[in-house]
DNA sequence: ACACGTTCTACCATTGAATGGAAGGCGCTC
DNA sequence: GAGCGCCTTCCATTCAATGGTAGAACGTGT
């Protein structure tokens, strides 16, 4: 017993600390945390300490933890979409207004569509809670709009490894799906959340054509209007391209 | 020379490398962001490339370093002003529609109002830029609305500690504007970005009436109407309150 | 085309910082 | 009021973190 009877590094430690914390939930109690982080209680306790002295965490009375403000300022200052979401924002506002229909934004990380901003439909109830949500390729328009625009051998390899856990899909139905949405230049789904919404989402690619983005719209299948949809999003998307530049 | 011989633990130097991108930036080179942090050149890249691993930083070719995605995710999925965004978010968008101008909602870190969401004026360009803004009390409604609610001990301290860089404004003055907006129930100031707009916010409450955030509006000179905005701000602050219960 | 400067990356002997069990508080419940 | 759960502190042990050094990979100017 000494520098880690587990043989994990300081920084494994610190990492599994900050991702302690399951998905919504802002607050943790020390021995919880400890538990979740797989560390003995004082160890978990030093490290909480030190990094609320520097504000990543917020170690509260009674051994509340929370994440720091401090952490949250630091990460949405200098966020790696930063970038795309300014450049992408009065896009996606035009859109909103023109269409009326909740429009999303999202970046392809591992085999996962992550979403990194949202505006809502008008009146309807504001949901930035799926900020920061997730959806895998081959269940979301925005998805299939990211990977069927990536290199070759990035799609093969993912194809490769494809399985769904439901069953329900093949690695050939997602092949099919890919090559018509490369094809079109615009993925759409049946909503798989809600059974009567549709997405429909376009590839954005910025100024060396390599598809960094994808935006998309969430529309009532009874508002399905491809021929009017489409063209809105392709032209939002060239413009967020035209202002990443790069 | 052995572990550390500036005398810092790991932690220090993980937070020191996370902390490191000035506003705004999103990305280092590797040699920049070692001297930034202060470390040797191998122990920065060590630690990158460590954090790397994990996805709280992106090590990109050639030593280029931004935050990663899975940092960004985790941060946005529980932050510790989650509840309170939610909460206030049905409600900002109310103002913003009734009212058409830009809402702000902060919180009080420091000596400092902190904005953790923002609604554009509609037809505005988007500035979410400022999202994750920073102002000091005394030269921000905000500031105001949330020091002016605090308990006698804080604000003590903050108007005993107080001076102002530029000598402009004396604690004696604070002192005034925050017995003003306490007694009020709302702060106004004039624009200290631009001469032509005023700020107006009102704190909100929770349920132990405990002020956590300030609500706000910034406002053209030529639509300044007290008798509208403040109504329609501490109405919209108490039912963010009620929805915060605690 | 070549040499130079800059930056990234890898290696490895040294050593003091990280570790975690144990014991001490504190508040709560039964 | 005794027991329980949880937070917090302490400290001897020891191995993981350190950073100088050297090499690789670019890019640039002559």
């Amino acid at each position: 017993m000494a520098n880690s009877t587990s043989g994990d590094s300081v920084v494994d430690r610190v990492v599994r600390v900050i991702a302690a914390f399951p998905e919504g939930v802002t607050s943790l109690q020390l021995t919880d945390l400890a538990e979740r982080a797989g560390l003995p209680l004082s160890s978990a306790h030093r490290l909480v300490r030190q990094l609320s002295e520097h504000g990543l965490l917020d170690l509260g009375a009674g051994g509340n933890v929370r994440l720091g403000l401090r952490l949250w300022e630091l990460v949405n200052r200098n966020s790696p979409t930063l970038a795309l979401r300014q450049a992408a924002m009065p896009f996606m506002e035009d859109i909103q207004q023109v269409l009326n229909q909740n429009v999303n934004l999202a970046v392809l990380d591992g085999w996962e569509a992550l979403f990194v901003e949202r505006l809502s439909r008008r009146g309807s109830v504001a949901n930035r809670a799926r900020i920061a949500g997730r959806m895998p390729v081959h269940i979301s328009s925005a998805g299939l709009a990211l990977m069927s625009h990536q290199p070759r051998e990035l799609q093969a390899e993912y194809l490769q490894q494809f399985q769904d856990p439901s069953g329900k899909v093949t690695a050939d139905v997602v092949r099919h799906f890919l090559a018509e949405a490369a094809q079109q230049g615009y993925a759409q789904l049946a909503g798989v959340v809600d059974p009567d919404t549709w997405g429909i989402a376009v590839p954005v690619m910025n100024g060396k054509r390599r598809t960094v983005a994808a935006l998309g719209v969430v529309v009532p299948l009874a508002e399905m209007r491809l021929q009017a949809l489409v063209p809105a999003l392709q032209t939002a998307a060239r413009g967020i391209g035209r202002q990443l530049g790069e």
